[in-house]
DNA sequence: GTTGACTTATGACACGGTGTCATATAGAAT
DNA sequence: ATTCTATATGACACCGTGTCATAAGTCAAC
């Protein structure tokens, strides 16, 4: 977490470090970012920097912080759209990330082709910390379960791990061989789908 | 790939100092790892790492692959010695990663908690790479198609690349969490068996 | 056994990034 | 005014990287 003086900085000098920042992580993956470029561009004595931050780390981890709590609220949202059709939703939800805009795309790719499991961790704690995680909750209450060949609430936890799984390794191949549009939706789409039907006839 | 040198040096030397590698790469990932501790600990002067590697990355890499190696080559056997039934050897694989020995156990747990694309682009090109790669061919002909509700090379391609991501997964997830053997074990069976009979009824 | 051509070994060094610290400055409170 | 606390600043020590000039070794040819 950033430390208190960052947060009592006037507006518009925060602003621009976390645009430095933004920018930085958005060239390089975090280690090899550096807070050389980020207070050069921000234009703060180095010094400073450690005055509103930990190190680099904690500075990237606040920014990814936001990014994520932004998209739980669209992934909310986009449940609600698909009348709690989870796959149809995640469909939705793989599309709107693979086609963000210039510089949000760089800092994504970024983070999906260097994504350790820190980096993970903090973007799926909404459905994975612990296993009776509120989040997790809430988001599997907006499901719809009646098409659902599930038993219970821990088969239903494992299928959510599975697709989350599965969404990362899908934007993470996007990213990695820079496929077109439509033959990533149509790859995803397809996983999706053998995930509904199942690998063995029954 | 490292230098001609490299492979000129008599076996004793080389391997003392793949062991200093080793060594390093299973104390801290890769971004952490220090070519001072490899020469210090391999008792080597600094430019003769040069000789031998370009860089701390191209050291690292040589070690996975000969992991990589083995393990591809055990990958086979378990899938011979299940017959053909692709779940049961991942099962079978699954459990034989997450009892590796001390070293080697370091090594993987920090390869898995710090998966970047570009290493687990290493570990998976077995079945991954192009779409129609000669090693999927090798092993997708030793999987037993019987038992399987999968239409066309297209699906099984995707089938596998969604084995390999839940795998993945939940190798990362074992060491991350420090789950105990058979709950590690317990959630992988989970999965896979939600895999083989599908999300959705019908 | 000396020369020359090539390969390998070596460690000092320049460079660049990190995090710290002593000092300066500002603001508020009394 | 004075004191207390928060913030700002940049010089600096430290450490790791990769390079390069130089030394040492190998070997074949003469």
């Amino acid at each position: 977490m950033p430390k208190i003086t960052f947060f009592n900085l006037p507006e518009d000098k925060r602003e621009n470090l976390v645009l430095a920042a933004k920018k930085e992580f958005a060239r390089v993956p975090l280690y090899q970012a550096s807070i050389s470029n980020i207070i050069k561009d921000a234009k703060i004595p180095r010094g400073s920097f450690y005055q509103y931050f930990d190190d680099k780390e904690d500075a990237f981890f606040y920014l990814l912080n936001s990014h994520v709590s932004s998209y739980k609220l669209h992934f909310v949202q986009t449940i609600h759209k698909n009348n709690g059709d989870i796959f149809d939703a995640m469909i939705d939800f793989y599309t709107a990330i693979i086609t963000e805009e210039k510089e949000n795309m760089q800092f994504l790719r970024n983070l999906f082709l260097n994504m350790t499991h820190r980096i993970g961790n903090v973007m799926t704690r909404s459905f994975g910390e612990t296993d009776l995680n509120e989040d997790f909750k809430k988001i599997t209450n907006l499901i719809n379960h009646e098409q659902l060949n599930i038993e219970d609430e821990h088969e239903l936890f494992h299928m959510m791990q599975i697709i989350s799984s599965v969404t990362f390794h899908n934007i993470v191949k996007k990213f990695a061989r820079e496929l077109p549009f439509d033959e990533a939706v149509n790859n995803y789409r397809t996983e999706i789908y053998l995930l509904k039907k199942g690998f063995v006839s029954g």
